[in-house]
DNA sequence: CCGATACGCAACGGTGTCGTTTCGAAAGCT
DNA sequence: AGCTTTCGAAACGACACCGTTGCGTATCGG
């Protein structure tokens, strides 16, 4: 999707409408186990600079050619790889503010103990400064999504009056989320379960007396 | 600290009290060359991974065979390096727990604006998997002085009553620096100004009604 | 069937890093 | 002095990737 069509594009077939160029045409096959081969490196922890074009092509079956010749370069192999990542977002039943958040902060907890979207997320952090380019692409593929479905919930009840009015989005976006992100980092494995209800509970009440 | 030692050790003076082992001692300034080289790469944004003993000689002034003398491998190396982080937290108060943790958070922020803490973050994340033996001790030298700083004051406002008695503690830390983590990464630069303030007064008096 | 293109595979020369070895000089001790 | 160990530097053979090219085969349109 990025630097695609490098070799014909709208070239290759002569001026004659919708054509095909002529030739055997790519096989979408090697296309998906090559996208599919790079995100499984990365899935099991390869760094974007690690990642050698020869272990894609050698995990996706495939020779090093037909990676070649339809990207000119790593960085826009990964930018299209990442942006073939759906992000199944839970659904949210859109009655009580309360357990929407619940659900969806569960959901981030689910996904961050999945290997993809937890190699993915390691990416995000510290590939971010070498390979802007294609981090903005990722925050936007699969981080913005994400945000974007707790601010609506936040916003939802900032508007129903479920949450204060005067609170700031951005920042209860913040410690909902960041929240579970430095528990799955870096907090223990034990205390695991109904982590999301107590976050939620606790960010909803305060920690402030009465 | 970790693998010194290799080559003598308890032996090389011949049972000899505390004796020197004899012949031209270790260059203390070359120890600290290579490890400040060591961290100097890891802070220009280098993953562990790709770190190369070359690349660490040639910044410290030093032959390889100086570095291979005291180290055998290099996750010992960078475990040694990492060792040597010092924690300079800033001191709190002690008045009020809302300005200790305004305090806290505000460091915080600032450190994750320097490119040693910032990257040394990123390993944290994402070289975690990978080196867990290494992580371990990151944790331990770097994450954990500062979870204990704002653990210490949390706890401290429930035992003074400055905050609710039946607060899970590690929810709130996690609300707190989790808020502060997840905005230096993925949040706008915009909102920059007084965030450790506003984040800890919201997570103090909560985002629900009332 | 023919021409065109893509396929997988293997090989090319080039580069960077590995861990080791050798070297002459330096720095400590007795 | 003589002995021992470390120092920085350079070179070693080995390996992994790089990006490219050639080869024989497969698969399309005409």
């Amino acid at each position: 999707m990025t630097t695609q069509e490098m070799t014909h594009g709208t070239a290759g077939q002569a001026a004659a409408g919708a054509g095909r160029p002529a030739g055997r045409p790519r096989s979408e096959k090697a296309e998906k186990a090559i996208i599919e081969a790079t995100l499984d490196l990365i899935a099991e922890g390869m760094g974007v600079a690690e990642l050698s074009i020869e272990a894609i092509a050698s995990r996706a079956g495939v020779g090093k050619t037909t990676i070649y010749r339809r990207w000119s370069n790593k960085e826009d192999l990964v930018a299209d790889s990442l942006a073939t990542l759906k992000a199944p977002l839970p659904p949210v039943g859109g009655v009580s503010v309360r357990d929407d958040l619940i659900t969806l902060l569960a959901a981030m907890q689910t996904e961050a103990g999945q290997d993809r979207t937890r190699c993915l997320m390691n990416i995000a952090m510290s590939d971010a400064d070498r390979y802007p380019r294609l981090m903005g692409r990722f925050v936007k593929v699969a981080v913005e999504p994400r945000r974007k479905a707790v601010r609506d919930v936040v916003q939802r009840g900032v508007d129903t009056g479920e949450l204060r009015p005067d609170i700031d989005v951005e920042v209860a976006l913040a410690s909902l989320s960041g929240a579970m992100l430095w528990h799955t980092k870096w907090g223990g494995v034990e205390l695991t379960d109904g982590l999301a209800e107590r976050i939620v509970d606790q960010v909803l009440s305060g920690i402030g007396p009465r």
